[in-house]
DNA sequence: CCATAAAATGATACGTTATATCGTTTTTTT
DNA sequence: AAAAAAACGATATAACGTATCATTTTATGG
């Protein structure tokens, strides 16, 4: 698992790229989040923050992570009520598709259009469409696989 | 100090059916978790047991969804920490999949071989293996696409 | 530049979801 | 009936998340 590039470090002033406001604050956190290789839990974030010298309530913490899944820098998995770096591209109306190892926790985005368009015919036919829609995979990873980890 | 049930002359009888002892208490509990018509919350359930005067405490009733998710009575939705009956036939080494729509919280399972074939071909070869999986789909259902609600 | 409005952050409290621990009761096995 | 195992109860506390209102910072119009 690759650690993720940091965000910009260079703007010490809050920057507008496409109305979203990356603050000190933000810019932090989500680097935060981007050192790491695995997701990360709200409360570590915080720990982390603190680990820096900055305190940071849970009231700031949430609403910090509520601004950067809502601009798309970062995402959440239900299953380990965590986050993580955006790495996807997400053209408008496509799915997130987010892959959890059962076994290891490894977590990617997975951008895959043969496997996005193969979903999406089917489950249409079902009734069920898929427009600004999140899915969660937990299954095994190649190594996990492998080595039979039970 | 626990009041007195006059029904409490004589717990009932386990039934043992492929190692799932299906007790009372757990009976009664999967009982309003199937009379629900939408996935319920754990808290929820300790109400609604106390509507019909059993108290539960959490460690009891998060030991009884433990055995029951165990057991396959039902399954827990990540999005909505909540519990909802398993209606699908899960023959081992499928994958479980379950539909929320984001919308009107509608859930439910899809057990759809095409589906299932699709995506497993596919995420098989982008090195991820369904086997005794989970997939949470979070999209519109009929209803809600075709009014679009907001 | 200053006044003002809007956006962002801080502080405190509380609500919700889940687990740890240990003691008691019930069921199974012998 | 005794011993072992499984289920259940009671209490406390951890982990995750939100409500509310005050303060600070940033953008914007005169």
């Amino acid at each position: 698992m690759t650690p993720h590039t940091p965000s910009d470090k260079k703007a010490a002033q809050p920057s507008q790229e496409e109305g979203a406001r990356l603050t000190r604050l933000r810019r932090d956190i989500l680097d935060v989040i981007c050192a790491e290789n695995a997701p990360v839990k709200a409360y570590d974030l915080i720990e982390r923050m603190r680990g820096k010298g900055r305190r940071v309530t849970p009231t700031t913490m949430y609403r910090t992570l509520e601004f950067l899944l809502q601009n798309g820098f970062i995402h959440r998995v239900n299953f380990l009520n965590a986050y993580l770096p955006c790495t996807g591209k997400h053209k408008n109306h496509t799915a997130l598709l987010l892959f959890v190892c059962s076994e290891c926790g490894q977590t990617r985005e997975i951008d895959d259009a043969q496997l996005y368009n193969a979903m999406h015919r089917r489950l249409n036919e079902l009734g069920i469409y898929l427009k600004d829609s999140r899915i969660e995979i937990q299954a095994a990873c190649q190594s996990c696989r492998a080595s039979g980890n039970p």
